[in-house]
DNA sequence: CTGCTTGCAAATCTTTTGCATTGAA
DNA sequence: TTCAATGCAAAAGATTTGCAAGCAG
Protein backbone atom coordinates (compact mmCIF):
# COMPACT_ATOMS: atom_id res chain seq x y z
CA UNK A 1 0.00 0.00 0.00
CA UNK A 2 1.02 3.13 -0.83
CA UNK A 3 0.73 6.63 1.08
CA UNK A 4 -1.52 8.18 -1.66
CA UNK A 5 -3.96 4.01 -0.96
CA UNK A 6 -3.54 4.72 2.89
CA UNK A 7 -4.78 8.39 3.36
CA UNK A 8 -7.30 7.71 1.24
CA UNK A 9 -8.37 4.53 3.53
CA UNK A 10 -7.76 6.81 6.41
CA UNK A 11 -10.45 9.57 5.29
CA UNK A 12 -12.74 6.40 4.27
CA UNK A 13 -12.71 5.24 7.61
CA UNK A 14 -13.17 8.54 9.41
CA UNK A 15 -16.10 9.35 7.11
CA UNK A 16 -17.87 5.81 7.60
CA UNK A 17 -17.78 6.71 11.44
CA UNK A 18 -18.76 10.21 11.16
CA UNK A 19 -16.02 11.79 11.90
CA UNK A 20 -14.10 14.41 9.96
CA UNK A 21 -10.85 14.86 8.76
CA UNK A 22 -8.89 17.33 9.82
CA UNK A 23 -5.31 19.17 10.24
CA UNK A 24 -4.18 16.97 13.06
CA UNK A 25 -5.32 13.82 12.01
CA UNK A 26 -3.79 13.71 9.01
CA UNK A 27 -0.45 15.24 10.66
CA UNK A 28 -0.25 12.81 13.53
CA UNK A 29 -1.49 9.87 10.35
CA UNK A 30 2.17 11.42 8.50
CA UNK A 31 3.92 10.95 11.57
CA UNK A 32 2.49 7.25 12.04
CA UNK A 33 3.42 6.13 8.35
CA UNK A 34 5.84 4.31 7.56
CA UNK A 35 7.61 5.01 10.57
CA UNK A 36 9.01 2.37 13.56
CA UNK A 37 6.97 2.69 16.75
CA UNK A 38 7.22 5.35 18.56
CA UNK A 39 6.36 6.90 21.95
CA UNK A 40 3.89 9.72 22.71
CA UNK A 41 6.94 12.17 23.58
CA UNK A 42 8.44 11.71 20.50
CA UNK A 43 5.41 11.74 18.48
CA UNK A 44 5.01 14.96 20.31
CA UNK A 45 8.11 15.93 19.45
CA UNK A 46 8.04 15.21 15.97
CA UNK A 47 5.07 17.78 15.63
CA UNK A 48 6.79 20.57 17.14
CA UNK A 49 3.87 22.62 18.11
CA UNK A 50 2.25 22.20 15.03
CA UNK A 51 -0.83 19.94 17.04
CA UNK A 52 -1.49 20.59 20.90
CA UNK A 53 -0.27 17.45 22.87
CA UNK A 54 -3.68 17.23 24.25
CA UNK A 55 -4.80 16.81 20.52
CA UNK A 56 -2.19 14.32 19.62
CA UNK A 57 -4.10 12.36 23.05
CA UNK A 58 -7.30 12.47 21.75
CA UNK A 59 -6.30 11.52 17.90
CA UNK A 60 -4.53 8.88 18.89
CA UNK A 61 -7.35 7.35 21.24
CA UNK A 62 -9.41 8.32 18.28
CA UNK A 63 -7.38 6.04 15.87
CA UNK A 64 -7.27 3.31 18.51
CA UNK A 65 -10.80 3.30 19.03
CA UNK A 66 -11.31 2.94 14.96
CA UNK A 67 -8.79 0.28 15.02
CA UNK A 68 -5.80 2.43 12.79
CA UNK A 69 -3.24 2.10 15.46
CA UNK A 70 -1.73 0.06 18.04
CA UNK A 71 -0.10 0.34 21.14
CA UNK A 72 3.35 -2.09 21.34
CA UNK A 73 5.11 -2.38 24.46
CA UNK A 74 8.90 -2.16 24.60
CA UNK A 75 9.85 -3.06 28.28
CA UNK A 76 7.10 -1.51 30.14
CA UNK A 77 6.40 1.58 28.22
CA UNK A 78 4.51 1.59 25.35
CA UNK A 79 5.14 2.56 21.35
CA UNK A 80 2.07 3.73 18.68
CA UNK A 81 2.52 2.22 15.22
CA UNK A 82 0.06 1.66 12.19
CA UNK A 83 -2.08 -1.49 12.72
CA UNK A 84 -2.45 -4.56 10.82
CA UNK A 85 -5.06 -2.29 8.77
CA UNK A 86 -2.14 -0.60 6.79
CA UNK A 87 0.82 -3.12 7.47
CA UNK A 88 0.96 -6.95 7.54
CA UNK A 89 0.07 -8.43 11.08
CA UNK A 90 3.49 -8.86 12.84
CA UNK A 91 5.39 -9.06 16.43
CA UNK A 92 8.60 -7.76 17.59
CA UNK A 93 11.96 -8.37 19.30
CA UNK A 94 13.13 -5.23 21.08
CA UNK A 95 16.70 -4.88 22.75
CA UNK A 96 16.94 -4.16 26.53
CA UNK A 97 19.18 -1.65 26.11
CA UNK A 98 19.62 0.44 23.12
CA UNK A 99 15.53 0.10 22.02
CA UNK A 100 16.05 -0.68 18.96
CA UNK A 101 12.87 -2.54 17.81
CA UNK A 102 12.65 -4.78 15.04
CA UNK A 103 9.45 -6.33 13.11
CA UNK A 104 8.92 -10.33 12.58
CA UNK A 105 7.53 -11.21 9.56
CA UNK A 106 4.13 -12.90 10.23
CA UNK A 107 4.91 -16.61 10.81
CA UNK A 108 2.13 -19.42 10.31
CA UNK A 109 2.41 -21.65 12.64
CA UNK A 110 3.22 -19.28 15.53
CA UNK A 111 -0.37 -17.47 14.56
CA UNK A 112 -1.83 -21.13 14.44
CA UNK A 113 -0.55 -21.67 18.00
CA UNK A 114 -2.14 -18.49 19.43
CA UNK A 115 -5.57 -18.96 17.87
CA UNK A 116 -5.62 -22.43 19.51
CA UNK A 117 -4.85 -21.27 23.00
CA UNK A 118 -7.70 -18.52 22.07
CA UNK A 119 -10.21 -21.62 21.41
CA UNK A 120 -9.04 -23.33 24.43
CA UNK A 121 -9.65 -20.44 26.78
CA UNK A 122 -12.47 -19.47 25.24
CA UNK A 123 -11.73 -15.91 23.99
CA UNK A 124 -13.21 -14.53 21.41
CA UNK A 125 -12.50 -11.62 18.90
CA UNK A 126 -8.92 -11.89 20.03
CA UNK A 127 -5.73 -10.18 19.52
CA UNK A 128 -2.22 -10.34 21.01
CA UNK A 129 0.82 -9.22 21.58
CA UNK A 130 4.12 -11.31 21.66
CA UNK A 131 7.08 -9.04 22.45
CA UNK A 132 10.88 -10.79 22.59
CA UNK A 133 13.16 -8.61 24.70
CA UNK A 134 16.78 -9.43 24.44
CA UNK A 135 20.04 -7.54 24.07
CA UNK A 136 21.43 -7.26 20.27
CA UNK A 137 24.50 -7.85 19.05
CA UNK A 138 25.92 -4.26 19.97
CA UNK A 139 24.37 -4.13 23.25
CA UNK A 140 25.43 -7.47 24.46
CA UNK A 141 25.79 -7.31 28.17
CA UNK A 142 29.23 -6.53 29.47
CA UNK B 1 6.54 -24.00 46.59
CA UNK B 2 4.66 -23.20 49.67
CA UNK B 3 5.37 -19.88 50.95
CA UNK B 4 8.18 -20.27 53.58
CA UNK B 5 10.30 -21.55 50.87
CA UNK B 6 9.54 -18.75 49.11
CA UNK B 7 10.25 -16.35 51.84
CA UNK B 8 13.47 -18.04 52.66
CA UNK B 9 14.12 -17.98 48.68
CA UNK B 10 13.74 -14.24 48.89
CA UNK B 11 15.85 -13.61 52.24
CA UNK B 12 18.44 -15.79 50.40
CA UNK B 13 18.26 -13.59 46.79
CA UNK B 14 18.58 -10.22 48.92
CA UNK B 15 21.51 -11.11 50.85
CA UNK B 16 23.58 -13.04 47.76
CA UNK B 17 23.18 -9.72 46.69
CA UNK B 18 23.93 -7.39 49.48
CA UNK B 19 20.12 -6.04 50.37
CA UNK B 20 18.69 -6.36 53.93
CA UNK B 21 15.70 -7.71 54.40
CA UNK B 22 12.69 -4.88 55.78
CA UNK B 23 9.77 -4.83 56.75
CA UNK B 24 8.57 -3.24 53.23
CA UNK B 25 10.15 -5.59 51.34
CA UNK B 26 8.43 -8.83 53.26
CA UNK B 27 5.38 -6.66 53.04
CA UNK B 28 5.32 -5.92 49.64
CA UNK B 29 6.40 -9.46 48.94
CA UNK B 30 3.59 -10.88 50.89
CA UNK B 31 1.22 -8.75 48.75
CA UNK B 32 2.39 -10.45 45.71
CA UNK B 33 2.77 -14.10 46.78
CA UNK B 34 0.11 -15.94 45.20
CA UNK B 35 -2.17 -13.15 43.80
CA UNK B 36 -3.09 -12.33 40.86
CA UNK B 37 -1.38 -9.61 38.67
CA UNK B 38 -1.68 -6.52 40.13
CA UNK B 39 -1.30 -2.62 39.18
CA UNK B 40 0.95 -0.12 41.16
CA UNK B 41 -2.21 1.23 42.75
CA UNK B 42 -3.96 -1.62 43.76
CA UNK B 43 -0.60 -2.69 45.44
CA UNK B 44 -0.72 0.44 46.89
CA UNK B 45 -4.12 0.06 47.93
CA UNK B 46 -3.75 -3.36 49.78
CA UNK B 47 -1.14 -1.68 51.91
CA UNK B 48 -3.22 0.86 52.94
CA UNK B 49 -0.50 3.30 54.20
CA UNK B 50 2.03 1.21 56.45
CA UNK B 51 4.40 1.49 53.85
CA UNK B 52 5.00 4.75 51.68
CA UNK B 53 3.99 4.59 48.07
CA UNK B 54 8.16 5.41 47.08
CA UNK B 55 8.89 2.46 49.08
CA UNK B 56 6.78 0.72 46.93
CA UNK B 57 7.96 1.78 43.94
CA UNK B 58 11.79 1.46 44.93
CA UNK B 59 10.97 -1.84 45.97
CA UNK B 60 9.47 -3.27 42.96
CA UNK B 61 12.52 -1.64 41.22
CA UNK B 62 14.55 -3.85 43.15
CA UNK B 63 12.52 -6.79 42.96
CA UNK B 64 12.56 -6.38 39.03
CA UNK B 65 16.66 -5.87 38.90
CA UNK B 66 16.89 -8.48 40.63
CA UNK B 67 14.91 -10.72 38.75
CA UNK B 68 12.18 -11.57 41.57
CA UNK B 69 9.00 -9.83 39.55
CA UNK B 70 7.89 -9.13 36.47
CA UNK B 71 5.72 -6.65 35.01
CA UNK B 72 2.77 -7.84 32.72
CA UNK B 73 0.69 -5.85 30.04
CA UNK B 74 -2.91 -5.63 30.15
CA UNK B 75 -4.40 -3.14 27.39
CA UNK B 76 -1.33 -0.57 27.39
CA UNK B 77 -1.05 -0.69 31.67
CA UNK B 78 1.24 -2.96 33.23
CA UNK B 79 0.64 -5.01 36.53
CA UNK B 80 3.02 -6.98 38.68
CA UNK B 81 3.67 -9.98 39.73
CA UNK B 82 6.41 -12.51 41.10
CA UNK B 83 8.60 -13.92 37.97
CA UNK B 84 9.21 -17.56 36.73
CA UNK B 85 11.99 -18.37 39.75
CA UNK B 86 8.46 -18.54 42.03
CA UNK B 87 5.88 -19.14 39.28
CA UNK B 88 6.60 -22.29 36.37
CA UNK B 89 6.84 -19.65 33.09
CA UNK B 90 3.61 -18.68 31.72
CA UNK B 91 1.68 -16.71 29.41
CA UNK B 92 -1.87 -14.88 29.73
CA UNK B 93 -4.68 -14.19 28.23
CA UNK B 94 -6.84 -11.28 29.78
CA UNK B 95 -10.55 -9.80 28.43
CA UNK B 96 -10.60 -6.59 26.81
CA UNK B 97 -13.43 -5.63 28.85
CA UNK B 98 -13.78 -7.35 32.17
CA UNK B 99 -9.62 -7.35 32.65
CA UNK B 100 -9.44 -10.79 33.87
CA UNK B 101 -6.59 -12.39 33.55
CA UNK B 102 -5.94 -16.13 33.26
CA UNK B 103 -2.64 -17.90 32.91
CA UNK B 104 -1.57 -20.03 29.95
CA UNK B 105 0.22 -23.23 31.10
CA UNK B 106 3.72 -23.29 29.90
CA UNK B 107 3.68 -24.80 26.12
CA UNK B 108 6.91 -26.23 24.77
CA UNK B 109 6.05 -25.63 21.23
CA UNK B 110 5.17 -21.82 21.64
CA UNK B 111 8.55 -21.65 23.65
CA UNK B 112 10.74 -23.54 21.25
CA UNK B 113 9.06 -21.06 18.23
CA UNK B 114 9.85 -17.90 20.32
CA UNK B 115 13.63 -19.18 20.89
CA UNK B 116 14.26 -19.57 16.89
CA UNK B 117 12.99 -16.40 16.46
CA UNK B 118 15.44 -14.70 19.23
CA UNK B 119 18.40 -16.64 17.63
CA UNK B 120 17.04 -15.69 13.99
CA UNK B 121 17.12 -12.42 14.99
CA UNK B 122 20.48 -12.63 16.86
CA UNK B 123 18.74 -11.33 20.59
CA UNK B 124 20.68 -12.97 23.51
CA UNK B 125 19.41 -13.42 27.03
CA UNK B 126 15.95 -13.52 25.36
CA UNK B 127 12.81 -12.89 27.67
CA UNK B 128 9.22 -12.40 26.25
CA UNK B 129 5.95 -11.90 27.00
CA UNK B 130 2.90 -13.45 24.79
CA UNK B 131 -0.41 -11.26 26.06
CA UNK B 132 -3.61 -12.74 24.35
CA UNK B 133 -6.69 -10.41 24.48
CA UNK B 134 -10.19 -10.63 23.97
CA UNK B 135 -13.65 -11.45 24.72
CA UNK B 136 -14.22 -13.50 27.82
CA UNK B 137 -17.89 -15.62 27.83
CA UNK B 138 -19.51 -13.58 29.91
CA UNK B 139 -18.45 -10.62 28.82
CA UNK B 140 -18.58 -11.27 24.46
CA UNK B 141 -19.30 -8.22 22.68
CA UNK B 142 -23.30 -7.24 22.49
C1' DC C 1 -24.40 28.07 9.72
C1' DT C 2 -23.63 24.50 13.37
C1' DG C 3 -21.70 21.18 15.82
C1' DC C 4 -17.41 18.69 15.89
C1' DT C 5 -12.40 19.81 16.91
C1' DT C 6 -8.82 22.24 18.66
C1' DG C 7 -5.79 25.03 21.73
C1' DC C 8 -4.91 26.49 26.11
C1' DA C 9 -4.55 26.04 30.81
C1' DA C 10 -5.43 23.55 34.64
C1' DA C 11 -6.40 19.24 36.85
C1' DT C 12 -5.28 14.43 37.63
C1' DC C 13 -2.63 10.46 37.82
C1' DT C 14 1.82 8.05 37.91
C1' DT C 15 6.53 7.72 39.09
C1' DT C 16 10.86 9.59 40.80
C1' DT C 17 13.96 12.17 43.83
C1' DG C 18 16.28 14.91 47.80
C1' DC C 19 16.93 14.86 52.39
C1' DA C 20 16.53 14.06 57.27
C1' DT C 21 15.48 10.09 60.11
C1' DT C 22 15.17 5.20 61.17
C1' DG C 23 16.46 0.54 61.44
C1' DA C 24 18.95 -3.91 59.97
C1' DA C 25 23.14 -6.31 60.60
C1' DT D 1 27.71 1.74 65.37
C1' DT D 2 27.18 2.44 60.44
C1' DC D 3 25.35 2.56 56.09
C1' DA D 4 21.44 1.13 53.66
C1' DA D 5 16.43 1.82 53.61
C1' DT D 6 12.37 4.48 54.67
C1' DG D 7 8.98 8.34 55.11
C1' DC D 8 7.72 12.69 53.76
C1' DA D 9 7.15 16.25 50.70
C1' DA D 10 8.00 18.09 46.56
C1' DA D 11 9.28 17.61 41.74
C1' DA D 12 8.85 15.59 37.34
C1' DG D 13 6.47 13.19 33.85
C1' DA D 14 2.27 11.40 31.52
C1' DT D 15 -2.47 11.82 30.37
C1' DT D 16 -7.05 13.86 30.70
C1' DT D 17 -10.56 17.47 30.90
C1' DG D 18 -13.39 22.00 30.78
C1' DC D 19 -14.23 25.68 28.12
C1' DA D 20 -14.05 29.28 24.70
C1' DA D 21 -12.72 29.90 19.95
C1' DG D 22 -12.01 27.94 15.21
C1' DC D 23 -12.94 25.17 11.31
C1' DA D 24 -14.94 21.20 8.39
C1' DG D 25 -18.90 19.89 6.10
Amino acid sequence: MDIDEAVELLHKILKDNSYSVTEARSTVFDLLWNHEPQTMFELDKRVEGKIDRASIYRTINLFERLGLVQRIIIGWKYKIELSDVFTHHHHHISCLKCGKVVSIKEDDEIERLIEEFAQKYKITADRHQLEIQGYCTSCVEV
